[in-house]
DNA sequence: GCCAACGTTGGC
DNA sequence: GCCAACGTTGGC
């Protein structure tokens, strides 16, 4: 078992959104970055434990707990040419991007980036690194334990 | 809205 | 295969 942090705009999916979609799911597509598309593809298994984080907003930070609830498939954002997340470049034969599904488990209090920061014992999560972009981010099983046994 | 950091593209 | 230009991310 595995542990990841998923950063979505709460305008574009809030962890509210996903607690009231049907099944407390959603497809997590819209990905297009190479490196966070292989940890879908190639490193999660379901069940994997999300902090599910909320970024490009107000107060940024892990504002609920979610898991890995599919196997990885094709986004259909990529063939949708109405979509922003559209790819030309991508065939149905030939995908260049897929998603696994994520279920929201429970909303917890915001814990805010700064307040992430303040802890030493998470000074190496890979959020945190500067220049850090990544929208996938892994989180060690001690980093896991001491943001939801401590922290929320 | 700014801008630093980073990833991707494409000419050579 | 290099690297400049460009686009995007995301905190502030």
């Amino acid at each position: 078992m595995r542990y990841w942090l998923m950063k979505s705009e709460p305008d574009e999916c809030s962890i509210d959104d996903v607690l009231t979609a049907p099944g407390r799911r959603t497809p997590w597509s819209g990905v297009r970055n190479y490196q966070a598309r292989n940890f879908m593809r190639d490193e999660m298994r379901v069940g994997d434990g999300v902090l599910f984080y909320h970024s490009s907003c107000a107060e940024p930070g892990i504002a609920g707990i979610a898991e890995v609830a599919s196997a990885p498939y094709p986004d259909a954002s990529q063939f949708d040419r109405a979509s922003p997340y559209y790819d030309r470049g991508a065939k149905r034969e030939a995908p260049r991007w897929v998603n696994v599904d994520v279920r929201a488990l429970r909303k917890t209090r915001l814990v805010s980036l700064a307040e992430l920061r303040e802890h030493k014992a998470l000074a190496k999560m890979v959020l945190l690194r500067p220049g850090n972009r990544l929208s996938i981010t892994p989180v060690s099983a001690a980093q896991w334990k001491y943001i939801t046994g401590r922290l929320i």
